[in-house]
DNA sequence: TACCATGATTTACT
DNA sequence: AGTAAATCATGGTA
């Protein structure tokens, strides 16, 4: 490796461009100033540190100053979504609560019932998981590349003076492009938010009968506690898990299905019936199964089915 | 298309 | 916060 300081070599060097490659530079001299640039290496430190000055002050590097990166409004606005729909930000808590507001002032919804789809936040924290683990490798891809055109600057600065302001400036260059694809990424990645809560908030408008298995497993629950039908939290959790919907929905059909029943015993008597049989056939079953354990005390099954349910809130008006 | 069933929402209460 | 009760809105069916 070489570098020829001569007048034409150094004019050649300067004049197409700061950031031309050495080698580029290199190759485009003449013949006859390659041969110069062998003859005249005594000279090379003084001449070298005279270039770093007359480059200092000839300003060839002063558009690094000038680049001052501006606040990219559509960023802030991506950043700024992304962190109100929970995706950005910090994990659990204020995300979600973020994005349960956002729902909730988007459709004009309960917040209870946006926080608790469990479908919207299961994909949510898909989107979330896919974005975060994007980003970081964006951010090691650029690591990574910052590091290696550091180095190679480093290895150039031996034979071509490269300011401090040169290398920084090439650093934004460089972060600037990634932030670019950054940018791709929330784009793709606030889009996939906006469709998931369209068809969110649309399922929820159109109301959808439970499967009929659903129905079945809440009633067999409803009926072989009707002494009590007020399930735990964690009860409703498991019934949401087993019958594939909200916990929300197992309340909501409690409470619907309890002042239904306390309306017109009379017209659930049949479905009463036929559940408690259900439930005594299966206690039996169980029993048969385990009879090794201490015999299952299963609520109430097979009991009479005319229990009237014990009050609890308001009083009737 | 009317009617009933049913899931969701709202309001008031404890 | 959880619930009762009333009500709304939509689905399913004869």
């Amino acid at each position: 490796m070489y570098v020829c300081v001569c007048a034409v070599c150094v004019c050649f060097f300067f004049l197409p461009s700061i950031s031309l490659p050495l080698s580029l530079s290199l190759f485009s001299l003449s013949p006859s100033c390659r041969k110069h640039a062998l003859n005249c290496h005594r000279m090379k430190p003084a001449l070298f540190s005279v270039l770093c000055e007359i480059k200092e002050k000839t300003g060839l590097s002063i558009r690094s100053a000038q680049e001052e990166e501006p606040v990219d409004p559509q960023l802030m606005r991506l950043d700024n979504m992304l962190l109100a729909e929970g995706v950005a930000g910090p994990e659990k808590g204020g995300g979600s609560a973020a994005a349960a507001a956002a729902a909730a002032a988007a459709g004009g919804v309960s917040p209870d019932n946006s926080i608790e789809h469990s479908d919207y936040r299961a994909k949510l924290a898909q989107i979330r998981q896919i974005y975060h683990t994007e980003l970081e490798k964006y951010e090691q891809a650029c690591n990574e590349f910052t590091t290696h055109v550091m180095n190679l600057l480093r290895e150039q600065s031996r034979t071509r003076p490269i300011s401090p302001k040169e290398i920084e400036r090439m650093v934004a260059i460089i972060h600037r492009k990634f932030s670019s694809i950054q940018m791709q990424l929330k784009q793709s990645t606030c889009e996939a938010v906006m469709i998931l809560r369209s068809r969110f908030l649309d399922a929820r408008r159109k109301r959808r009968n439970f499967s009929k298995q659903a129905t079945e497993i809440l009633n067999e629950y409803f009926y072989s506690h009707l002494s009590n039908p007020y399930p735990s939290e964690e009860a409703k959790e498991e019934l949401a898990k087993k019958c594939g919907i909200t916990v929300s929905q197992v309340s909501n059909w409690f409470g619907n299905k309890r002042i239904r029943y306390k309306k017109n015993i009379g017209k659930f008597q049949e479905e009463a019936n036929i559940y408690a049989v259900k439930t005594a056939v299966n206690a039996t079953a169980a029993s048969q199964n385990s009879q090794a354990n201490s015999p299952v005390t299963p609520t109430s099954a097979g009991r009479p089915t005319h229990a009237t349910l014990p009050s609890r809130g308001r009083s009737p008006t």
